[in-house]
DNA sequence: AAAATGTTTATTGTAGATAAAAAACAAAAT
DNA sequence: ATTTTGTTTTTTATCTACAATAAACATTTT
């Protein structure tokens, strides 16, 4: 096999599930920018939804004959990406307890353990390896650094740089920017979600990277959108590990988000550095909660 | 062909010239450490020098016959590693006039240009895309983003984020680290140099690349150390690209630099950030007057 | 004329194969 | 007992091939 049709089994469900019956469809050029592939993939998804009697086409008549069914679609571990598929199962292995930092990494084994050619895995490695938690030497092996107290020490100093830096330049937006509006959606959506915490509480991550992200596009620096993707990364798996006392830290860190909302809103740089280095250190001591335990760290 | 022997050939280059008549050689892993090679890459250098008479090899007895000469070594071209190879064919090619930013790159085409095979030329674009001058769209071509005032400017100011930190921790370090001394090092070649600029005014690169690297070391940070990669790489080929009023310029920054060398050496974190400041704003104006001027750029 | 469809071509993504290089294992020499 | 050499195995780096996807070109329809 030479690649997998994913993209083309995912746009196919994806489209396939918001058809309605007796609806005419658009024109291929059409269809294929609202689902963001390319035309050819659509006719693909055209042909194969005339294959299965779910619509009837001819030219530019395309008619929606039948709802199609949830067997009509395909298993959904066809349509992830392989690129998906290597990322969720190699950090499932380097979150895994025995995986020591200084562990060497296979790119055969882990080829075979994931079902899938090295070229991949070799590609993937190579991607991941600007998030700092791997390392090659030339020649030889991969070797995992890890999740140590180095690593999300390192990674809470430079983001506390980065988004002093962002915070700063969002206080300095035209009051006209869109931006703005942004961030009062984001300010009532905390509030909302501080009114029923109790049953909310989990989906706070989803709303923290929603914020952050926000102020960082306020740089317009590519260097910092990039060093984002490698916290939203980390806090993405990170967040799924370690749930201890969630529903306090999660609560904190929304009052904190409010602060510094309001300083933002305020314009005061003094006061939007301030709420900025109080949230940034809470979460510094977050993130170094939540790492493995070792006997040697009591700090 | 899978695979070039580049690394036996550099290797044996390296052995060969520095081997003297008459001398005896040191055990296999002692060279294969030497070397920074392998025991089996050391073994086949052995090999081929007996096979070419320049050495007796008989287990432990491994005796110089004679001097081996030019025409004993590996040419140049056999040499390089296919990675730096990429690097410098696909350098020179976004450095040229006609590389317009938003031009795509084609990796077949590419790889045919250079002589090599596709998945060499994928590797070096994922990981040269760190740097932020080529960007990919999934299922697509890659994209030059290429050397706009932008870029300049966005790493400009990460730089001077990374500088201000890694400066401040270096100022931080005890007195008996090495790093002190390695300072006093640097400054005595800088003023070396001053004494004789209008010689040596074109080796200014290499030392300012010596004296940020050994700055950016005290923050021990790798995020910090990668990042400086990326700079290290676009100084690399931009000051071969551009150089006008380089003497003056160069002059300029040793003056600038052993300001700030004694600003660290004083210890006053204040002397410290201000003469940091001072140099990254000139080094910044010397970047964005480095870069292809277009009719809009008028700043 | 402009937009849609039909058809062909170019390019990317991935697997599999193989030589180079590293690493591991075994035997011999100090 | 430790180091060195001899031999075998494992792993990486790279090429080639090919299906999926995108993009380009040609024809038809409005």
């Amino acid at each position: 096999m030479a690649r997998q049709n994913t993209v083309f089994k995912e746009a196919y469900n994806r489209y396939a599930a918001a058809l309605r019956t007796d609806t005419a469809l658009p024109s291929e050029p059409e269809i294929a920018a609202q689902l963001g592939v390319s035309r050819s993939t659509a006719r693909a998804i055209l042909t194969r939804l005339s294959e299965e009697g779910i619509i009837r086409w001819n030219k530019r008549q395309k008619t929606v004959l039948r709802q199609p069914t949830d067997r009509d679609l395909f298993p959904s571990e066809e349509t992830d990406s392989l690129h998906d598929i290597i990322e969720r199962s190699f950090m499932q292995r380097i979150l895994a307890d025995d995986a020591a930092p200084g562990m060497q990494i296979n790119e055969l084994e882990l080829a075979r353990e994931i079902g899938t050619g090295t070229t991949s895995v070799r590609e993937f490695l190579i991607r991941f390896s600007r998030f700092g938690l791997i390392e090659k030497r030339p020649n030889s092996h991969w070797t995992l650094k890890g999740f140590t107290r180095e690593f999300a020490l390192e990674l809470a100093d430079v983001r506390e740089m980065f988004e002093l830096h962002s915070a700063a330049e969002f206080g300095r937006l035209p009051k006209d920017n869109q931006a703005w509006a942004d961030l009062a959606a984001i300010r009532d959506d905390h509030l909302a979600m501080l009114g029923d915490i109790n049953q909310r509480f989990r989906d706070f991550s989803v709303l923290d990277e929603r914020f952050h992200l926000l102020i960082h596009r306020a740089s317009k620096n590519r260097f910092i959108a990039d060093f984002y993707d490698a916290i939203a990364i980390v806090f993405h798996y990170h967040y799924q590990w370690n749930k201890t006392a969630a529903r306090e830290r999660n609560e904190r860190a929304i009052h904190e988000h409010l602060d510094y909302i309001a300083a933002l809103e305020s314009g005061d740089q003094a006061a939007i550095e301030n709420a900025c280095r109080v949230h940034l250190h809470s979460a510094r001591q977050t993130l170094l909660q939540s790492l493995p335990q070792t006997v040697s760290d009591n700090a």
